[in-house]
DNA sequence: TCCGCGCATGTAATCGTTTGCATAGGAGGA
DNA sequence: TCCTCCTATGCAAACGATTACATGCGCGGA
């Protein structure tokens, strides 16, 4: 009885109708009568019944797959958002095809692969490097960025990213602060170049000046924290606070200079960037931009999976607030008032 | 002409050949004679021509998907073994349905329902929690376990936890430590048994104490190492050092201790288990235990390929080293010799 | 010259669902 | 009573690939 699994022959069998019926029961419960349907799940609890996911998705021209693309799995920033898509994507019977874009070769080339190749019934962006020229390919299924990205109009879950900034520099400057430094992601990247903007705004409209030296270029990771932590004890004369933005950054950069003997807040006060778990265990404590990234992720399943559902291109795009966390690595400055 | 995508049948049609005679081309190369199989690539080449996984998967009764069953998506430990799994899985065609077990209610069912409802090809459990006895279940999909399972030979990836213990302890006792304590993981989870198995014996085979309340539960968290702290704080009789079943405890226990005046490692040594990221980052550096977590991804992801090619259900384990890492977080203890 | 063997290819069934179209039967209005 | 319309169901054709089996052809040995 048991030895393979069954199929929607055997439950149509069972209950005493169509393979139709069954399927029609299943899908849509509505347009069977009561008794047929009631008929139809007994069948199917008896039998044990499955639906086999493939042959639907081959009748649907469907995959069951979303592709999502990211710059480093490895990351804990991109696995949270990552368990937010998963928390959506698997309920909804949905494989998540998972493509590191740091591990090939040619990331453009692997964008525009997956767009035509009809592996996926849908895409997730979350790689702000990647070039937007690809989008406009024909037939192509439908795409959310979960990051900023510059100047398309997209279907897209954005931060507040400026506001972020803002908020940081703010903080930092009600402190008392007047000489104010910043490190950046890569070059090229939104998050960088957005994040970037809202601190020059932030200081133009507090009254202080942007001292272009104090805008150093690092890479997100703890790795170039720690690397401009070395360029920041080597300059003359230091700005007294930084807003890095990332917090992986300000982990690196607070290690290193911790380490070279400086205290952390009393000789410089430090602002990261995303509320990482680890930067409420650091001592001191990261104040920080918390993003909620988890809810990200959920957001851009949910608005992806609205537009596989209608079969639509485009559609709404959400904004997440920021929000400043304040805790031990800030203080006034050191030597003004 | 490229109004739809092109099927099988199309590019028999190009090649002037069946659809039968382009299968065999594209998958067992060697069958067909050279002339026709470069007809039928060059008619590849012409039509755009990519196999629908789909339809394959569902005539190969395979569903081209592998789930991973982990307890935590968003803890980076996990990721970064998941970017080893979709390193080697994503080139194979596989696609990746990622369950995180804290999510759900009941994993244990989880588990159970993913091993009888054939939705995947294969399971890799990383979660060392669940138990083992759902894995007799009759015609379910092989199985591989990327964390220690009790005893079961079930094919799996394992570090040398034993030895990772020894190692910490071992070089804890020859700085001069006698009082060393440990933090451990959950009860009931494999990691935190070996670990504390092999903490034990490590001491006893140096001829030092063990004394229970310096045995201390956590979770692997850095929430609970820092609970640790606390309760660590409170004791009449402190251990001079500790050896933490994770890194990610170890940042939680620092941050705390460091935040009530104890300095790190005058007055306490640590170490760490798995050498993430940021441990190098910390001030002082966290001494620790590498795993090569990528790795272990990578080698049970080849693991289950071959399971799943030959059809088979068993299969042979794998033991990955582990590697002891100096950094500044050991010192020699505080008053003793 | 004929037979048989083996290689290369074609034919067609099959995987398990979904769904457009056809149909039966019942209700309700004239 | 008959006709119409609607609802619930069945029939059968897809979806696109793989593969057991059949076939045709050429070549070598007897």
């Amino acid at each position: 009885m048991d030895r393979k699994v069954a199929t929607i022959q055997d439950v149509a069998r069972v209950a005493g109708v169509s393979t139709a019926t069954v399927s029609r029961a299943l899908s849509k419960p509505s347009v069977v009568a009561k008794s047929t349907r009631d008929a139809v799940l007994n069948a199917v609890a008896e039998t044990g019944y499955r639906v086999n996911a493939t042959a639907s998705n081959l009748r649907r021209q469907r995959t069951g797959t979303v592709i999502v693309l990211l710059p480093n799995l490895a990351n804990p920033f991109f696995s949270q958002i990552l368990a937010g898509l998963a928390s959506v994507l698997t309920p909804a019977q949905f494989g998540l095809l998972i493509a590191d874009t740091q591990s090939g070769p040619d990331p453009e080339e692997r964008l525009r692969h997956y767009l035509t190749s009809g592996q996926a019934d849908g895409l997730i962006l979350l790689d702000g490097t990647l070039s937007p020229d690809v989008i406009s390919i024909p037939g192509r299924p439908p795409v959310v960025l979960a990051c900023e990205w510059m100047g398309q109009d997209l279907p897209s879950v954005r931060v507040e990213n400026e506001k972020g900034a803002a908020l940081a520099v703010g903080h930092l400057a009600q402190l008392g602060h007047r000489r104010i430094g910043h490190v950046t992601g890569p070059r090229g990247n939104v998050l960088t170049e957005t994040r970037l903007d809202g601190f020059r705004s932030a200081l133009g409209s507090l009254g202080l000046p942007v001292r272009e030296d104090w805008i150093i270029e690092g890479d997100f990771s703890m790795d170039s924290g720690a690397a401009v932590a070395r360029a920041w004890l080597a300059l003359e004369e230091r700005p007294s606070a930084l807003f890095l933005s990332s917090d992986e950054m300000a982990v690196g950069f607070m290690g290193e200079v911790q380490r070279a003997g400086i205290r952390v807040p009393e000789d410089v006060s430090i602002v990261g960037f995303d509320n990482i778990e680890i930067s409420q265990h650091l001592s001191p404590g990261l104040t920080t931009i918390r993003q909620p990234r988890t809810q990200i992720g959920v957001r851009a399943a949910e608005l992806l999976l609205a537009m596989i559902e209608t079969g639509s291109l485009v559609g709404p795009s959400e904004l997440i607030e920021v929000e400043f966390i304040r805790r031990g690595s800030v203080a006034r400055p050191p030597h003004e008032a």
